[in-house]
RNA sequence: GCCGGAAUGGCGAAAUUGGCAGACGCACGGGACUUAAAAUCCCGGGAACUUAACCGUUCGUGCCGGUUCAAGUCCGGCUUCCGGCACCA
């Protein structure tokens, strides 16, 4: 008989979220357990059933641990501010605000028909001016901390719309709008130090409990190499500064290269004889993306510049300089010296170029290929380093460098300053104000929120300057220092500020003078365990780190890290096996498998669908069997054979085995296994003919936290005391989890030739006798010398045979 | 291109981390119930060969090679797919 899921979830969690059931409490005497999953970007599109995959399974988390006695902080909120629902607003001509609205109500009504045990007393947003007057609060300390700059990047700008561009908007190096060219852009813009931050960040994941897949992502992107800065100088005067890994190498630099957008080509651009050609070359290389720059497999172009020449300090000798777009100014300093003998990149372009290649380590054959695996090479062609190996070489000429004062050691990393401007309307303002006299002034930190202007227009101004620089009555404002008129600064953050600094707010989220107190703070802090995708390891991940370390560092929070263990979902993919997308057509609606299957059963199959950190497609066909499964739990009531407080004989071991794995699943996130032993057991209380109320009552325990509407109805139709998710979380005992005997496999050299069913404990000599009574091993022994006896406790016998 | 993952029956997947490959579920086939169908319940399925059946045997975890008594799992070399590459979130 099939259960009516619609009245039993609508019935409970109308229930559930008027008597906030599932509120954390502030009482910091309790054991804490802070649960945290990414919350969502609501875009118009509504819910996907990928969204859930990552709230359904810490809502288990969730919920296991308040039935284990944890006062538990579980919340949701919206990451609201960003590119689409502002291009959307645009394009529809409402504001993004209620467009935003709108999104939120949907998500919200969305995520509430799954049971989630959110405590939506703390719902933040992240573009509410209560919530955004402190992501401004945070951006003033770091300028204050001198954290927060001015400096110079390059933006994308659209030629034809002249507007500045999101790397997603320019497709093809066109505008995504109206398919116009896409440049490079020089643009003045705010950057976070967060490299200041790169080695603690590094260091710190030492401290974490994250994925190995993560930590190494992201100690990659953090990118820290040593090596030297190097000083070389040039026939106009002007000195090159180098960063190399390998100054051990320095004998065979050739040729130098500059990246094209480095200050210093402006500057000698009328020493440079072929100066028309340099500008042409630098133009050109403004439209490719770094991508396209560094690709290994592109040609390598590039233009000498004639008329000036780098002197290597190593050599004495003058040596080319180019400038090539496969150099980026963004590492380093922009500039490299070039050994062609020992790098890749630098090989093909001497070769395309007829640069000397100077071997300076032995063992190669560097005029037919690079050779970079150099660790076992000598040092030759290199005067005073030849016969040392590369570490000792690397020592002396940094010695060597050191004492002519032209360089130094150099530890460098990948790691960028992060961009923070956005020249965009739906973004915090960013609390600066622009003085003649003072420079950038800060505002008070009384004058926040600086809140967004309601504006009609919104759309993006034909400069390449915010929206907001439009509004002149919200520009002109007065110095907070001086008094005098000045302007704001107009550009807003990216949406990554809000995101960075969230789950502090869950933690006191109606706190009208700080980001949460103090105490709130030492309490549950740190996140015990965030989930997220694999996709925000870099960037979100890193950024939330970095910002809750400068945090620490003015005494704001108290702990270094802001979460203490990090989880990864794998992404739910179309049909198809491809990602779920509009523009695929294979996007699946939640809301559609609820009101056919019902919330119970749509968590059961996303946490069913496959491993919880491998992306697996959506197939609809198998969700049957989890309604099956719930259709036959609900049934379980006519098979009740008695009132008892305790286990029958007959399912005591099935029971106390299924209560360990579901509980060891659980914490390593194995849900998928977790269900199928619920199923396994559900299967052996009916070959069973029925169980008692005990073994029903732990039987809802365990399913209360997949499948909790169905368990909180059978328990209240069989009038339980409470509620299935206010008991404890079931126990199990150790030595009722062990079978008596176990059946094992025979092997005779790996082949498997009979199976025994022997005591469980059974010694190497007790099995291996019993082994050999069987007939058709024993024939087999018989025809040779047996050279090995393997048992291997539990699981199989091997007997290894001469020949 | 660089960095990080993944690949197992018709399908989604399991496999105590080196120990019986395919748990659990879908789909399928057979049976029970039914006037019948649906639903439900029970049983059966990796492939090939062999056999009238049972029994044998061989091959099987993307591809090629290696280590080991034993490899889906470890090592070396590939292929394909997915995610990220700093202004999508």
């Amino acid at each position: 008989m099939e259960y009516n899921f619609k009245a039993i979830e609508k019935k409970w969690q109308d229930f559930w979220y008027t008597s906030n059931l599932f509120a954390a409490q502030n009482n910091t005497k309790l054991p804490k357990y802070y649960p945290l999953v990414e919350f969502p970007y609501p875009s118009g599109a509504g819910l996907h059933v990928g969204h859930p995959r990552s709230y359904i399974a810490l809502d288990i988390v969730a919920r296991k641990r308040r039935m284990q006695g944890f006062n538990v902080l579980y919340c949701m909120g919206w990451d609201a501010f960003g590119l689409p629902t502002e291009n959307y607003a645009i394009k529809n001509k409402i504001h993004p605000k209620l467009v935003n609205k709108r999104n939120v109500a949907h998500f919200k009504e969305q995520i509430k028909s799954l049971g989630l045990s959110f405590d939506w007393s703390r719902e933040i947003d992240t573009t509410d001016e209560k919530y955004y007057r402190f992501t401004q609060w945070i951006f003033l300390q770091l300028f204050k901390h001198g954290l927060a700059y001015k400096g110079e990047t390059t933006v994308n700008w659209c030629t034809k719309c002249k507007v500045v561009l999101a790397n997603e908007e320019v497709v093809n190096g066109c505008c995504e709008r109206c398919s116009g060219p896409v440049v490079k852009k020089n643009k003045s813009q705010w950057m976070l130090k967060i490299t200041e931050y790169a080695q603690r960040l590094l260091d710190d994941l030492e401290l974490v409990d994250y994925p190995q897949k993560v930590k190494t992502s992201q100690i990659n992107w953090i990118g820290r190499s040593e090596g030297a800065e190097i000083k070389f100088k040039t026939t106009i005067g002007d000195e090159l500064e180098v960063y190399t890994t390998r100054p051990d190498t320095i004998f065979g630099a050739t040729y130098m290269v500059i990246a094209p957008e480095h200050k210093l080509i402006q500057k000698w651009l009328p020493h440079c004889k072929n100066a028309q050609q340099v500008k042409e070359y630098i133009k050109e290389s403004a439209t490719k993306s770094d991508l396209e720059r560094t690709d290994l497999v592109k040609e390598k172009t590039g233009v000498k510049l004639e008329g000036i020449m780098g002197i290597n300090p190593a050599t004495n000798q003058e040596i080319p300089i180019f400038i090539a777009d496969y150099v980026l100014v963004s590492y380093g300093t922009g500039v490299i010296m070039a050994v062609p003998a020992h790098d890749e990149r630098d090989w093909e372009f001497a070769k395309k170029y007829n640069l000397p290649i100077i071997p300076v380590i032995s063992g190669g054959q560097t005029n037919q290929e690079p050779y970079t695996a150099t660790n076992s090479g000598q040092l030759i062609n290199s005067g005073f380093l030849n016969g040392k190996n590369v570490a000792e070489a690397k020592e002396a000429i940094i010695n060597w460098l050191k004492e002519e004062g032209i360089g130094n050691k150099k530890v460098n990393f990948k790691l960028r300053d992060w961009i923070f401007s956005r020249q965009r309307y739906w973004g915090e303002p960013i609390p600066i104000v622009h003085c003649k006299d003072c420079g950038c002034v800060p505002l008070n930190e009384t004058d926040l929120p600086l809140r967004l202007p309601e504006i009609e227009s919104y759309e993006q101004t034909d400069t390449g300057e915010s929206p907001l620089s439009k509004i002149e009555e919200w520009v002109n404002c007065k110095c907070p220092k001086c008094g005098k008129p000045a302007q704001r600064e107009t550009d807003t953050m990216p949406q990554w500020a809000g995101s960075s600094w969230y789950f502090l707010r869950y933690c006191d989220p109606h706190n009208q003078n700080e980001i949460a107190s103090k105490e709130m703070l030492k309490y549950w802090l740190p996140v015990d365990w965030y989930n997220g995708g694999m996709e925000h390891t870099t960037l979100h991940l890193l950024y939330s780190r970095f910002w809750h370390k400068f945090l620490y560092d003015i005494g704001v929070v108290p702990t270094v890290e802001p979460y203490k263990k990090r989880t990864s979902h794998g992404m739910i993919l179309g049909a198809n096996n491809e990602k779920m997308s509009k523009s695929r057509g294979n996007v699946i609606n939640p809301d559609e498998v609820i009101a056919q299957y019902g919330a119970d059963t749509m968590r059961l199959y996303e946490m069913f669908i496959g491993d919880f950190e491998t992306a697996a497609p959506w197939n609809t066909d198998s969700i049957k069997g989890c309604k099956r499964f719930l259709d036959r739990v609900f049934n379980l009531q006519d098979i009740i054979t008695q009132k008892a407080d305790n286990f029958s004989k007959e399912l005591e071991v099935k029971f106390n085995k299924a209560i360990k794995k579901i509980s060891q699943d659980i914490e390593t996130l194995k849900f998928n296994t977790a269900i199928a032993t619920l199923m396994s057991l559900l299967g052996d209380i009916y070959r069973n003919k029925g169980l008692n109320t005990f073994e029903l009552k732990i039987f809802l325990q365990l399913l209360c936290v997949f499948a909790p509407h169905i368990a909180e109805e059978i328990w209240s139709i069989q009038k339980f005391e409470s509620l299935a998710c206010k008991q404890t979380w079931p126990q199990f005992n150790e030595d009722l989890c062990k079978e008596e005997t176990v059946e094992i496999a025979v092997q005779i050299n790996g082949k498997i030739k009979a199976r025994i069913e022997i005591p469980a404990d059974s010694t190497q000599e007790e099995a291996l006798a019993e082994a050999k009574k069987i007939d058709t091993v024993k024939q087999i022994l018989n025809t040779a010398q047996i050279k090995k006896e393997i048992y291997v406790k539990g699981r199989l016998i091997n007997f290894v045979l001469e020949n």
